[in-house]
DNA sequence: TGTACATCAGTGAACGCGCGTTCACTGATGTAC
DNA sequence: TGTACATCAGTGAACGCGCGTTCACTGATGTAC
């Protein structure tokens, strides 16, 4: 029995160099990153233990106390960090476009995009149990400062504009927001549903939106740019 | 200390009574029900137990493992129950409807509405973990069998008739299910979306299905049904 | 420049818990004679 | 009608596990003198 203390063929993840003085909240952003990473990898938050964030990071379990207060309190930190990051690609995505359809097109494209491309993030997001978030985590006030307001202005826009149908914003926003969340919901629980039929799937559903919301002339617009592949 | 077979205050759920010889197969049908009762008692499969199962018949937990294989098997055969259940449902929903433009929104109706009168269900079924599947439990086929071949028969019957667009059946399929999936979905987990506002928002996707998928002429159909208040 | 010392980031060992599951068994049921 | 016995539905006790979390501690870091 070998007592080195790098026992070859499995590493225990390299011992992390302790943090200087002032430095404590260091370890707090490798304690996010390891954990963001695992939630990925492991494509479960129950399969994502304080003791393998701590094996990830190099370090042991009672650090990881240190800078957060119990479990629930690192994953929806985790969480947080996350929705800004979609709330910037969603951002990114209409940045520089005019019309207000294009915008929403490209909204929804993006949103499925990040969806797809974080499933496990996402699922946390917005496809978690309702009772499991710390006092004060509101999802909806979240996205409401995020890139729920986003879409809501394009609609409002969109329809001043003349080229969205004058409903209700709230009403056509949830409308919007749950065809390109179901999808990608879909997606993310059911991959029996092959990736290929999920793209034509997203043609569809942007359209039946644009189609469904629109105003005559809207459409036409719309088809106008996609012909000449402007957007 | 009391050693009283029925102590006061807290009811350990009453011993059942045992089977006859060849009527093992009861317990089966009183475990299956106790289950789908803790399931939308406790919210989460997790919370579900097989303790609390034995317990809820009036069983020990040994007991479980006669008629399931483990635990996997026996939230399935739940799952699968529950299935048939939906796909019930959703063809009485529309039974008795000719017009392929109000038999979609009917359908549309009765699936959002019998995911929110079984949340749970609804979550095991179509929000949870891909790898958490027996094997052989193909989802998509599934559903195949029993509601998605209904709407897309539905589809296809509209597209004939010259009332729906002609688009890839499969496609509008996913389109529509995705749709109502979204909207119940988030009301599943965002509770923070009261219930007044899940109702509007279900007018607003039918609304926006409907308009993006029908022809001019089976949107004028369908909005002469509407105001003749035959639908 | 050198040393004593306070700070506090991180450790090691253990706690209690509830879980799924297994095992050898018990004893009511129904049948054979 | 009465008794011995095979069947098999259900039991009681325990297993090993991994978890979140707590506790008293250690020892490198940086500062005061």
């Amino acid at each position: 029995v070998t007592t080195s203390p790098e026992p070859a063929g499995r590493s225990p993840r390299p011992r992390r160099r302790r943090a200087a003085r002032g430095q404590g909240e260091l370890l707090r952003d490798e304690i996010l990153e390891a954990t963001e990473q695992l939630l990925e990898d492991l494509g479960d938050v129950e399969a994502v233990s304080i003791r393998s964030v701590a094996d990830a990071v190099g370090v042991t379990p009672p650090s990881i106390y240190r800078h957060f207060a119990d479990k629930t309190d690192l994953v929806f930190a985790v969480c947080q960090r996350q929705f800004e990051r979609m709330a910037l690609a969603l951002r990114g995505a209409v940045a520089g476009l005019d019309d207000p359809v294009a915008r929403l097109e490209h909204l929804g494209r993006a949103y499925v995009r990040f969806g797809l491309d974080n499933p496990e993030h996402y699922r946390v997001l917005m496809m978690g149990h309702p009772d499991v978030r710390p006092p004060g985590f509101d999802v909806t006030s979240l996205l409401a400062d995020a890139a729920f307001s986003l879409l809501l202005e394009i609609l409002r826009d969109g329809m001043a504009a003349g080229l969205l149908r004058e409903i209700e914003p709230l009403d056509a926003g949830i409308a919007v927001w749950t065809a390109v969340h179901g999808l990608t919901a879909i997606a993310i629980s059911k991959p029996d549903v092959a990736l290929p039929v999920v793209d034509r799937a997203l043609e569809t559903v942007i359209d039946t939106q644009i189609r469904g919301l629109a105003t005559p002339a809207g459409l036409a617009a719309w088809e106008r740019h996609r012909a000449a592949g402007v957007v």
